[in-house]
DNA sequence: GCGAACTTTCACGTATACGGGAAGGTTGCG
DNA sequence: CGCAACCTTCCCGTATACGTGAAAGTTCGC
């Protein structure tokens, strides 16, 4: 297999505030603040200072921008569903600190209890969504009948 | 067919705002706020300029509620979902105004493209949150197989 | 090794979505 | 009528979610 003519398995692409922010449709200033808020953890930080974040941290902010956007969920409610990401995170470390197939296993079995929640809070969202899309459906099918009522007598 | 001890065909029944706001859930605050966007019209006002609201209003205001809280648009976005709605309320006053069938026909017709807008901006928003929920359900299915792996080797 | 572009941390400003109180009028039961 | 409970319109306060500089340090290509 022929490696890019980027170097083979870059250690980590690393990107500063406004590319980072950029590539996921953010501000710098909204990232900043989600960091603030605890809902991103300073990622690491360049000789200078400098914020500097890896792919997964783009993820954790695509992640939560669906959320924000998306799910209309406050930032506060995002905190409490990365809670669970961040547990997710230390798991990971966690994880790779042990070769303990028990303890693998449970913090494995963590991991799916997290999302399994995440996937609960979702559908109980889509729900509620869904009684009212089947709200509108219902008016609209009765002013259809109506409609078709008409043309019945008009015909 | 008997009637109930309430007056046969009640004209309408008028609550005042601590009770209309009490019947959906909401604050009298929020409820004159709403007014102020523009979400409501003044309903009706008594002699010394109380507002009384008649069920539309409720119907109206749960409505605003539930786009807020279950499907978390901004009072902004209700605004544009209630244009449609207000835009409903004249036409419902325009069908009993006539009798002529095409123009009915003509108002019927818009009523149901409208509540077919309602329903697809909602269904988009289901949408997204499907590919949240997949997106979680997919991490979490893979999760099961590596502690599905575990058991293997362990057993 | 310099300058333009980027970044940092305050810190104050702003839009949204109300809460809460003041000052005063309205309702309606007794 | 009287008065408690409600309502009205301001109007200022607050939490959230950032925007927008200011002042100062960092990067980096030329």
């Amino acid at each position: 297999m022929v490696v890019t003519n980027e170097q083979a398995s870059t250690p980590a692409r690393l990107l500063r505030i406004q590319e980072a922010a950029a590539e996921v449709g953010l501000t710098p200033r909204s990232v900043r603040y989600y960091e603030e808020l605890g809902l991103l953890r300073p990622a690491a930080r360049s000789e200078g200072d400098y914020r500097l974040f890896d792919v997964s941290d783009l993820e954790r902010l695509r992640f939560i921008k669906a959320l924000r956007d998306d799910a209309g969920f406050s930032l506060a409610e995002v905190a409490q569903l990365l809670e669970d990401e961040e547990a997710r995170e230390r798991g990971h470390a966690a994880f790779h600190a042990t070769t303990d197939p028990v303890e693998r296993r449970r913090l494995l079995s963590e991991r799916a209890t997290r999302l399994e929640r995440q996937v609960e809070t979702l559908e109980r969202k889509i729900g509620r969504l869904r009684t009212m899309v089947d709200d509108a459906r219902g008016r609209r099918a009765r002013t259809l009948a109506r409609i078709a009522e008409i043309d019945e007598v008009t015909r």
